[in-house]
DNA sequence: CGATTTTGACCAGCGC
DNA sequence: GCGCTGGTCAAAATCG
């Protein structure tokens, strides 16, 4: 709204090189095809559900009606086209063991999608400049752009009450963007791991109706070491669940992730912790062995920064 | 002074 | 083909 007119229209210049940097590997949207399909669970119970529900495809008939249940979630992604399925409660109330006191944090709900196709290439090499384009010798023929295209990697979202958004999850974030969300007074943020080779984005946006409510959605998954993490043993859920995502590709250095998220996590990665009465949490191990590159000694930092 | 956020514009996919 | 919308870029502003 209020775009009246934009003055500028000519500075859309330059801007597309550049984008080989960030984005070397480019490669077309996936599209997943609306095969992305997103799991709900609440945090009731056990999540190791991911492993349990073996990622099946639900029809579409199907997701509807599972969407009536929702509110955010439903608007959220129904506008994406992924899908979340399963049912998804409040939890009463449990108190949160956050380490934070000021920050009280809930885990709500979570749900992780699964792209496609094949992946990508999670380990492109960006130092090709020249031929950004670089047209893989065999694209569908599909989406391909002149040079952009973005492949979809597995998603993963969970929701968490909390009254501060962007939760710590021990890797740094850059936010690059910032973007009203439709039917929600909240805007959605647009993070990217701080590590140039990480391509790992991660958006945030609170509930249009439940403000207390706060949605992070994690896409990719790093090749790196997270920055700090459980020094004092505190780890939030916002970690757990963001290790949960790494472990979901063990070892995807691409391949591809051809299996759910949380497939591998259910697995054996997934620890229960007893979470209050009757209630678990699985935590899982923030990358358990990421064949350390090159680039994780960037990630030092303060380690002390206050959640941004 | 470098890193990060802010913010408007641009772009691509999809629905109509 | 047009318009809407989500997502991204990049220049300027701000932070530390
Ligand atoms: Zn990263």
């Amino acid at each position: 709204m209020s775009p009246s007119h934009d003055s500028s229209m000519e500075n859309d210049h330059e801007k597309k090189p550049e984008l080989g940097t960030d984005f070397p590997s480019d490669s077309s949207w996936t599209l997943g095809n609306q095969t992305d399909n997103s799991y709900f669970f609440n945090s009731n119970q056990e999540s190791s559900i991911l492993s349990e529900f073996g990622w099946n495809y639900q029809p579409e008939s199907d997701r509807n009606r599972e969407n009536e249940g929702f509110s955010e979630f439903d608007q959220i992604d129904l506008d994406e086209r992924s899908d979340f399925a399963g049912s998804f409660q409040l939890p009463g109330n449990r108190s949160s063991q956050s380490p934070n006191p000021a920050v009280p944090t809930e885990s709500v709900g979570v749900s992780s999608s699964n792209p496609s196709v094949s992946s990508s290439s999670s380990e492109e090499l960006p130092e090709k400049s020249t031929e950004s384009d670089g047209r893989p010798p065999e694209i569908p023929s599909k989406v391909r752009k002149k040079g952009q295209k973005r492949v979809r990697q597995p998603r993963f979202a969970f929701m968490t009450k909390s009254e501060v958004d962007h939760l710590e999850d021990g890797y740094r974030w850059r936010k690059y963007g910032q973007k009203a969300v439709k039917n929600s007074p909240f805007p959605r943020s647009y993070y990217r791991c701080t590590n140039s080779k990480c391509t790992v984005k991660k958006r945030v946006e609170r509930s249009s109706e439940d403000h207390t409510i706060v949605i992070t959605t994690y896409e990719g998954q790093h090749c790196h070491h997270t920055v700090g993490f459980p020094r004092g043993g505190v780890i939030t859920r916002e970690a757990a669940l963001a290790g949960r995502m790494n472990a979901s590709a063990p070892q995807l250095y691409s391949q591809g992730v051809q299996f759910p998220l949380g497939y591998s996590l259910g697995v054996r990665q997934a620890h229960r912790v007893p979470y209050g009465e009757g209630q678990s949490q699985v935590l899982t191990e923030p990358t358990p062995q990421l064949p350390t590159d090159e680039g994780l000694l960037d990630d030092m930092v303060p380690a002390r920064m206050r959640n941004r």
